[in-house]
DNA sequence: CTTATCAGCGAAAACGGTTTCGTAAATAAA
DNA sequence: TTTATTTACGAAACCGTTTTCGCTGATAAG
C-alpha cells in the first residue's frame, strides 16, 4: 500500500522536493552528502517514482506502441521478441495492440496515439488497410513511425522489409527448375503490399521462364483452416491441376498437406510445396517442407532500433529511412526435382 | 502537432476547463446544449485526451501488464490473444514484458509496478523463478496478480492453470496402455511447478500401472535445439533406449523427431512419443503427432477476465480463486499400438 | 575591501486532466 | 412573497514529478 512519494522523502529528510527530484536524478546542483542521504531513504522506503507525473510533465512517456494484425503467426512472435528486447534494453516499455486484421479497430487504435501516451509506434497493418490518413494524422502529431512487414506505400516512414519480391521470384523459379510447368500462388489478402509484391515476383519468375500465367492458378485463401482445406482440394482434385504450390502465408501450410494427403497426391512426386513460413517444425513434416523463411527477429529488433534513433535525436528526417533484410530460401524435401520424368 | 487541450477547449468555448471536463464525461451538471457544443468542438479540434494526466489524477492507469518468459512458444502466442482480446473490449491497454527466463529481470520488472504504470498484473513466471517476494510485494503494493500457467504455489493470489498432473498422467497411460514399458520423460527446467505436476502425473501413471520408474529416463534438457538434439540423440542410441517418450515443452518436439530420424528409430514402431504443444502443425508431421494440447487462448482470456474482476469491483477477496481449465490428449499416430509384437 | 562566481538548496509554476465545493440564477414549494 | 431546491457552471485544489529561477553564504578575483 506504501506508495512513497518524493513528498515523503522530502519532509521526512527536510528537504525540498525540488532537490530531492534533483538528488534523484544525480544533479551537479546537489552536494554528494545529501544525495546519499536521498538515495539511502529512497531505497529504505522502497520509493518507485510515479511514471505519469513524469510523463506529464516531461511530455515523454518512455513507452513505444506495437500494432499487429495478430500474434497467431509465428513471424510476429518472433518479431515480438526482437522488439521487446531492444526497447528493454533501452528502458522503453512496449504496449501491444491487435488489430485482428480490422481497419476499424486499427483506426481507433492510431487515433489513441495522438495523445501523448506512447512516443513512437512500430506497426504492420491490417489486410484491410488500404487508406493510410489515420497513419499520417499520427505522423503529423508528432510521433515517429516504423512500418515492418506489412508496409504503406503511400506513407513517408521509415519502412523494415524483407525482400518479397526476390525471394518469391527465388521460389517460383526453384520451382521451375525442379520441373513444375503448372504453379499455383495461394495467398490471403487481396490488400497487402507485400502480397502484391510477391504475386509480382512469382509472375515474373514465370514469365522469365517462359511459362504462360493461368489466373485460375492464383487463388485467394481466406481464415479459417478448414475452409483452406476445401479451397485447396478444390484445386487440385481438378483434372489440369498444379504440380507446384506457393503458399505465401504460413497458415496455409496445413490445409495444404492436409489436401495433398486427402487426394493421395504425394509430395513431391506429384505436386511441390513452398511456404513462406518460419515455423521450425518445417523440418520434421512429412515430407520436410521447403521454405522461404523470413528474418522475423531481425526485422523486429531493427525496426524497434529504427524508432529510437528517430527518439533518442531530434533529427527526425532519419525516418525515410528503408531497410530490406532477405528471406532466406531452404530447399528440403518438398521440391525435390524427380529422377524418371 | 496540434496538442488539443482541455485548456483550448475552454477558451474557446468560453467555458471553464471544469465545465468542458465535465461535459466530456457526460456529467450530469452540465446541460444538454453545452455538452454538444463541447464534443462538436472537440471532434472537430481532433482532441484526444492525455492519459497521464487522467491517470495521475485518478490514480487508475486503464493499463494492464503481461509478463511472460517469451513468446516464442505457440501456447504464449494465444495466450496473448486471449489476453487482448479481453483488455480491448473492457478499454485496456496491455504493457507485454518478457523475462527470456531470468529471474532478475523478472524482478526488475514486477519491482517496476508498485508505481502506478499499472493496474494489474498477469503473470506465467520464469523457470528461474523459485522465491516470490517481488511478486508478494507488488501485491502488498495493492496490485491485483492473476497468475497463468506458470504459477508459484506459495503467493495467495488468483491462478489460471490447466490439469498438469492429470493430462501428464493420462499421456503416460496412454503410452503404457499402447504398449510402452520404457518411458522417458524430457523436460527442461528444475523449478517450475506446473513441471513438477507433469512429472507426478508421469510417475503416478508409471507407479498405477506397475512399471518401475527409472532415473535414467527423466532427463533435463536446456534452451537450444541443437543441443537437446544430442541430448535426446545419446538417451536413444542407448541399448537400453526407451520405447516411449513423453516430452513436456513443446520445443523438443523437433529434436526429437530430428534424433529418431538420425537413428533411424522408426515412429511409432520402435519409439512412441507424446508432447505438450499447441502446434497447429502436429497433425501434418511425420508421422502425425500425438499431443497434449493447451487451453492456451482460453486460459489467458480467463486470466484476464478474472483480473478485471479484480479491478472492477473493490471486492479483492476474488483473488483467491483457482481455475483449472483441461488439457486435451489428441491421439495421432506417434503412439499407435503396435499390431504384430 | 569590494565585486564576481559558484555551490547548494527552496519556492513555485508548470504538465493536463479530475473533483470538490461554492455560487448565481431559475424554478418549485411554502 | 419568501424560502427551499435545483440547474448549470466556475475557482481552485490536487495527482507526483520536473524545471526554472531566485536566494544565501562562501569562495575567488580584482
Amino acid at each position: 500500500m506504501s506508495n512513497t512519494t518524493i513528498k515523503i522523502l522530502a519532509k521526512e529528510l527536510n528537504l525540498s522536493v525540488a532537490s530531492v527530484s534533483k538528488a534523484l536524478r544525480d544533479s551537479h546542483e546537489i552536494s554528494k552528502e545529501t544525495k546519499e542521504k536521498v538515495l539511502a531513504l529512497a531505497q529504505k522506503l522502497n520509493y518507485v517514482p510515479n511514471p505519469y507525473a513524469s510523463s506529464l510533465r516531461k511530455r515523454k512517456s518512455k513507452t513505444i506502441a506495437v500494432v499487429l494484425p495478430e500474434v497467431a503467426d509465428s513471424f510476429f512472435s518472433l518479431a515480438i521478441n526482437g522488439i521487446e528486447s531492444v526497447a528493454q534494453d533501452k528502458g522503453y516499455h512496449v504496449l501491444i495492440y491487435l488489430t485482428h486484421e480490422s481497419f476499424a479497430r486499427e483506426e481507433a487504435i492510431l487515433n489513441e496515439f495522438k495523445s501523448g501516451r506512447v512516443d513512437g509506434i512500430l506497426i504492420s497493418v491490417s489486410d484491410e488497410t488500404n487508406t493510410s490518413d489515420h497513419i499520417k494524422q499520427v505522423i503529423a502529431s508528432g510521433k515517429p513511425v516504423v512500418f515492418f512487414d506489412r508496409v504503406c506505400d503511400d506513407v513517408e516512414a521509415a519502412k523494415i522489409t524483407t525482400d518479397d519480391m526476390e525471394s518469391s521470384y527465388q521460389a517460383t523459379h526453384h520451382l521451375v527448375m525442379n520441373g513444375c510447368r503448372k504453379i499455383a500462388y495461394l495467398y490471403t489478402s487481396k490488400n497487402l503490399s507485400i502480397n502484391d509484391k510477391r504475386m509480382e515476383g512469382y509472375k515474373k519468375a514465370l514469365s522469365d521462364s517462359g511459362l504462360k500465367i493461368n489466373e485460375d492458378f492464383i487463388v485467394l485463401c481466406e481464415g479459417n483452416t478448414a475452409g483452406n482445406f476445401e479451397i485447396i482440394r478444390n484445386l487440385l482434385k481438378n483434372k489440369n491441376r498444379p504440380d507446384g504450390i506457393i503458399a505465401c502465408v504460413e497458415k496455409l501450410t496445413t490445409p495444404i498437406y492436409l489436401a495433398c494427403h486427402d487426394l493421395k497426391l504425394a509430395i513431391p512426386d506429384k505436386i511441390k510445396v513452398i511456404s513462406f513460413t518460419n515455423l521450425q517444425a518445417a523440418l520434421i513434416l512429412s515430407p520436410p517442407l521447403t521454405t522461404v523463411t523470413q528474418p522475423a527477429f531481425e526485422m523486429g529488433k531493427t525496426a524497434a532500433m529504427v524508432l529510437f534513433k528517430a527518439l533518442e535525436k531530434n533529427n527526425y528526417n532519419l525516418k525515410k529511412e528503408t531497410i530490406v533484410i532477405p528471406s532466406q530460401l531452404t530447399i528440403r524435401s518438398t521440391t525435390k526435382k524427380d529422377l524418371g520424368v
